[in-house]
DNA sequence: CGCAGATTTGAGATCTGTCAAGGGATGTGG
DNA sequence: CCACATCCCTTGACAGATCTCAAATCTGCG
């Protein structure tokens, strides 16, 4: 059971787990559900206490208004986590949705506690997606506060991009996002007209196109340039030398 | 040293921590610093292997632009944690600034992985008091994305506010907010001139004023009609029983 | 007093939202 | 095959929100 799925392509690039972190790891990813496009994953305000992981397919997560408009939190891809902290919330104050047909495993959120205990790599390593997770959150905060409507779709397609490259997808595959315009407008807190009009500028620059509704990203140097974009919030940064030795002064007592 | 410090009410609101771990929070807090207002606690793209705890005053975490601009993430209140993942990242990507006088407890972030090996308790403590940092980065996207002025506005007060009672302070004094007008269009993703605009709109309708250099919240229930503010996002649910169970049966091994 | 920083206001330019409508693709049922 | 519905994309016109530039006032402080 060593398949290595998108999370695992990330947990390996740490460099600091063992084969026993990815034996617990496995136990937990066991239990596989699917679901079709467009289906609710996660309802707002209900109780949540399962943990997913998604293994294939794109989902969202978001909050919605009492007269419709919704605001998409975070795009979530193959390898993303989701809902993490039901551990200790019991309550989800954001709903989750499938974009495309997804392969998600399934588990209790308190098993993390009991499958987290005896492995210390496994629990930092998780922290560390999880830390990743909130840098998104923090960009996509600049993303929507201090860019104009182009710089801020240009921007999603090149975080995008790198997202899917560091989960093992190759150039090709990863230039081609299956989002409807409307889900764009949603993420990038802008109205579907004005995604229009901001795709629409991008397409002009030859930067995008659309195919088989899909969303092609054919050039990314430009968007890149386009957005100013500073990757720097992506990187995979090595664990620091320390903390290797303070977990393993950890697991040899 | 059983000192209350606004982290503490915010764990014990938990009803979930012991007294052992309380003395080994205690013990990581042992060294506090000081630093004076507009000072700068972390810097942009450098590295970070401290973690600190804002015991009092207020803070910013930002990140800035070549050009000058900034967005504030997240402002920091006591209670708040600064670089909890600092243990798995080498480098901070956005900034922390002081906006008042602050004390401030600080640890090599190294420190949490001996800490929190044998206090189960307090690490899902301290990952629930994360996970609700997540969820105000969430509520600040769909702030941002999906609100007017003058609405962020009244909505990031009302934040504001009910975070400042659930870390200990009293009506009056929760309602004091020592923000200047740029600071407050730097959180709510507008130049400061708007924000200025939206403030005086404000308190033309006797929610807000100003004394003393600082904002004063006149009328809270007002503030949160106009923002259609929904507080369940802050709400301390109590820790769900299968999570004390489990927790509980690690301990006994 | 004089300076620096914060607040305030006006005017005009620019960006973005709303309303409205049309086109294209796809799928369903007759 | 056609009629019809649905969903998505696209565009125009106009209204409203927000930004930028500029300048005046105010406040605390040395």
């Amino acid at each position: 059971m060593s398949r290595q799925t998108a999370l695992h392509v990330r947990l390996n690039a740490l460099q600091f787990l063992g084969d026993r972190d990815f034996d617990v790891l496995a136990k937990l990813l066991r239990h596989v559900e699917r679901a079709g496009a467009g289906e609710l994953v996660v309802v707002e305000n209900q109780e949540l206490n399962r943990t997913r992981v998604l293994l294939s397919g794109w989902a969202c997560r978001y909050k919605s208004f009492a007269d419709g408009r919704r605001q998409i939190l975070n795009l979530l891809l193959p390898g993303d986590v989701i809902g993490f902290y039901a551990i200790m919330l019991n309550r989800s104050d954001y709903g989750v949705e499938t974009i495309t047909p997804v392969d998600m495993a399934v588990f209790p959120a308190v098993d993390l506690v009991e499958s987290l205990a005896g492995a210390p790599h496994l629990t930092l390593g998780l922290s560390w997606v999880a830390g990743q997770s909130e840098r998104l959150l923090d960009e996509q905060i600049t993303r929507i506060g201090r860019r104009n409507a182009s710089e801020r779709m240009a921007h999603l397609f090149v975080e995008l991009f790198l997202r899917l490259r560091r989960s093992g997808f190759d150039h090709d595959a990863a230039c081609c996002l299956p989002l409807t315009q409307s889900v764009l407008a949603d993420a990038l807190g802008m109205s579907h007209v004005h995604a229009n009009r901001s795709f629409r500028a991008l397409a002009r620059e030859r930067a995008v196109s659309i195919r088989d509704g899909k969303i092609l990203l054919d050039d990314i140097a430009r968007l890149a340039r386009r957005a100013r974009f500073d990757a720097r919030y992506l990187e995979q940064s090595a664990v620091p030398e320390r903390t290797k030795r303070a977990v393993k002064k950890q697991t040899m007592l």
